[in-house]
DNA sequence: CGGCGGTTCTTTACACGGCAAAGTATAGAC
DNA sequence: GTCTATACTTTGCCGTGTAAAGAACCGCCG
């Protein structure tokens, strides 16, 4: 019996994620930020493009939003004749992107235990409801 | 030296997350699909709006699209003289989910090892590179 | 030295989607 | 019958992801 009655729920807000950034929880920004935090030394555009596999607009603007929020900074330089930017995790990115992991892990640990046990038979619906 | 010149790179798309799934890859849905994937035998409305802090119209906005993508399923019925709505998750609902479970653990796996050790001084930038 | 072409980003425009406020429906209380 | 409460739905706004077009910079060929 899953004494689940109605009165002793003090789990409101047990899924509700706060901890879930919105500048980070999304999938672009999430490649660049672990694309970053693997090179400390920082990466170029092109780079970046790559390994995230990002159209040239798309990772610009997801760049400028990162900027604004102060989670990477940028260093303009050239190479091979060419001009080059080089972006790099700011000490606050870094520490945000890890509270973010953090929850992440959270999220992972409250449903992938429940969810890739073998489907038990999901128990019946009360009778005398109707599907949809 | 970290042989990374510029033509031994096979790892385009390294950070790209193609696993992903945009309907489930939303905050206030991956609390509903958290919600029920610990809940087999369903939840109804209030409960998720509650688990969730979500309003009225924001849940009932998300569970359509879990619907529309065949991730979720309602059953109509009453309790306590009140109508509610049964909310659980689908065969297939469980199984992208878990699928996109695996794929955050990725993420986990490639970003947190490197964000949360110790912020080591980073590397300088190269001679003559402007910030900005 | 003057276009031509190739990089490296930026800007613009659109369309989708999250969100909350207002609306609908059903049921019990009085 | 009307009033209040619950349980959702619908509507509309606005923020944002995305790609197509644009700008800046450089090397090269004639």
């Amino acid at each position: 019996m899953t004494r689940r009655r109605k009165a002793d729920e003090a789990d409101a807000g047990r899924y509700a994620y706060e901890g879930l950034d919105r500048v980070l929880h999304e999938k672009a920004r999430l490649g660049i930020m672990t694309s970053l935090v693997t090179r400390p030394e920082g990466a170029v555009f092109t780079e970046l493009k790559r390994l995230c596999l990002l159209t040239d607009g798309n990772l610009s603007r997801h760049l400028d939003v990162l900027q604004e929020a102060g989670l990477v900074d940028a260093w303009r330089g050239s190479e091979g004749g060419r001009p080059q930017t080089l972006y790099r995790l700011t000490a606050d990115g870094r520490a945000r992107f890890t509270a973010y992991l953090e929850e992440l892990e959270h999220v992972v640990r409250d449903a992938l235990p429940k969810a890739s046990r073998r489907p038990e038979r999901s128990p019946d619906v009360p009778p005398g409801w109707q599907p949809a």
